[in-house]
DNA sequence: TTATTATATAATGATTTGCTTATATATACA
DNA sequence: TGTATATATAAGCAAATCATTATATAATAA
């Protein structure tokens, strides 16, 4: 066995996290660009709880952190996270999500502060 | 976005699929080796009915397909089906899982029927 | 200071999941 | 044919999951 591979375990549990639509599509957007959680309420329309528990499980195994910048709290990936070689191989396989960003400039309601 | 990219919301179900360690292991094992029913029964120390069960969805989205071979029913990766070359991307990823079978071989207990 | 905005956490509930035991079906063997 | 073996399906149950509403906390604006 490769010292490099993940346990079998530990990408169980992970594909488990990713395999979620909403958590997915986070993760996809988070790859390439900051977000903070009002912007994710407005793409999932789900409620905020909602989106702060899904970005809390992605947090919890450290696959994202988060900054405040002002009343804003933004999130991006961690790309120092042991996992994220394995998750960085299956994000490359699936769509941009760029249109979810645009939607949101189109509709002004794009966050950009700092 | 590419045509061949797969869609997220497959790519969730995929994922939630693949987000249970013994489905995984099921799989990662198919990949290189047909096995049967009362194998995994004895890899996974489940019943066997619950070993049923998880072949039962990974069948239901087409990742595996069955054959009757005397007594038992062997199953295999069907590297056909649409979803493989994103699943093959995350099974590369994983450790080996030959020493499931070998263990097997030792005990006696790997069928090799037909 | 008070009101507003952004976010997190707690409590709750419906649905899904993954196991178990019991049972049905199909093949193989004596 | 009758019995044993391999597998599938059904039913039941505890735990996990994902949403919601209510509430707490922190920063900003008036």
């Amino acid at each position: 066995m490769l010292k490099t591979a993940i346990e079998m375990d530990r990408a169980a549990m992970i594909l488990r996290l990713l395999g979620d639509k909403t958590r997915l599509t986070m993760v996809k957007i988070l790859d390439s660009h900051d977000c903070c959680v009002c912007e994710f309420v407005e793409i999932f329309k789900v409620s905020q709880p909602s989106i702060s528990q899904h970005l809390r499980k992605l947090k919890d195994v450290g696959l994202v952190k988060e900054e405040r910048r002002g009343q804003w709290i933004f999130y991006s990936v961690n790309k120092s996270n042991e996992y994220y070689p394995f998750v960085s191989q299956i994000l490359s396989q699936l769509p941009d999500q760029d249109d979810k960003l645009n939607e949101l400039e189109k509709q002004g309601t794009r966050i950009t502060c700092c």
